[in-house]
DNA sequence: ATGATTTGACCCGA
DNA sequence: TCGGGTCAAATCAT
């Protein structure tokens, strides 16, 4: 990660979070697939994608099993290997979330009747056909989900572009779009507000659908940690295990996470950052079933 | 210097 | 006219 910003001149410390934890999200995405609970959520129709994606995802796993290994010896000479297996591990990701992503989407399309006390992403009638057209309501749908922290990393690239205050409401709207709007002409947005004070609840709508590829943003990026100072590394045991150190890889190989290397969280921290906060239902229940807990946040996450 | 965010003005459908 | 959504200049952060 820290090459990408080096090498791609990111300076941003947003953009440098968004695609963080990008690549934090689809190293989830490996450990979900494993479980069971996830197989059986999965509709038939899908399974050819699961399929795909599965194998995949699989490849992406040997791969970064085979870079962990390099990087438990500190072999000195095997930059170039350690970069090109970063790269496959990103490559095969991006693969597999763009089949899930759109596997996803249909599955959201034949949910519209899950129950209100549901936490999954409420799909809801088009807004076309509610009254106002605006440029947003000529998507399709949206998608809403309410969670006690407001959703600002979900795996895409978002930029604000507005904020209003809302009328009989006590907080403000702000407004997003993918970063990709102009670059690859995506119209994917969203809508985060907080819609409750006590116990904190946030609103986060999305609409359309995201036209930019998944990988454009850090796929073909190289790998490189010569910089100590930008170092992150790869953790492959339970977030919230006591020590704040990589663990024997052999302990519990499933659970892998890049974190930087001061940045881990308290379990307490970890709890509330639970993926079910940021994910898709979908995906969250089978992070969550996985044990799986992300583990980044910052402080400019929450201001 | 560059990119991201803020915020007041503007647009437009109800 | 109202109010939600968007634009874009100003401001901020790095």
């Amino acid at each position: 990660a820290s090459s990408i910003y080096k090498k791609r001149h990111i300076t941003s410390p947003t953009l440098r979070i968004s695609i963080h934890l990008k690549i934090k999200t689809e190293i989830g995405h490996i450990t979900t697939l494993k479980s069971p609970q996830v197989k059986k959520k999965i509709p038939k129709k899908m399974k050819s994608c699961q399929q795909k994606a599965m194998e995949t995802l699989r490849h992406g796993h040997g791969y970064a099993n085979q870079l962990k290994r390099i990087m438990d010896h500190s072999e000195s000479d095997s930059s170039m290997e350690r970069e090109d297996l970063a790269n496959s591990v990103l490559h095969c990701f991006s693969d597999a979330l763009s089949i899930l992503f759109d596997t996803s989407h249909h599955e959201d399309d034949e949910s519209n009747n899950s129950s209100p006390q549901d936490s999954s992403p409420v799909l809801e009638k088009p807004l076309h056909k509610r009254g106002r057209k605006t440029s947003m309501a000529e998507s399709s749908e949206y998608r809403r989900h309410e969670s006690p922290i407001p959703i600002y990393h979900d795996g895409f690239l978002w930029r604000k572009y507005g904020q209003k205050q809302i009328k009989e409401s006590h907080h403000q709207r702000s407004y997003y779009k993918c970063a990709y709007t102009k670059d690859k002409n995506c119209e994917a947005k969203k809508q985060v507000q907080q819609i409750q004070h006590n116990p904190p609840l946030y609103s986060t709508t999305y609409f359309g659908h995201h036209t930019c590829q998944l990988d454009q943003a850090y796929a073909t990026f190289p790998i490189d940690t010569s910089d100590p100072q930008d170092c992150h590394m790869i953790r492959f045991d339970h977030p919230t295990s006591s020590t704040h150190q990589v663990q024997d890889q052999n302990q519990n190989q499933n659970h892998i996470q890049i974190l930087p290397k001061d940045e881990y969280m308290s379990p307490e921290k970890a709890e509330d950052w639970s993926p079910s906060h940021w994910m898709s239902s979908e995906v969250a229940h089978a992070v969550e079933a996985f044990g799986f807990n992300p583990s980044i946040k910052t402080s400019t996450d929450l201001s």
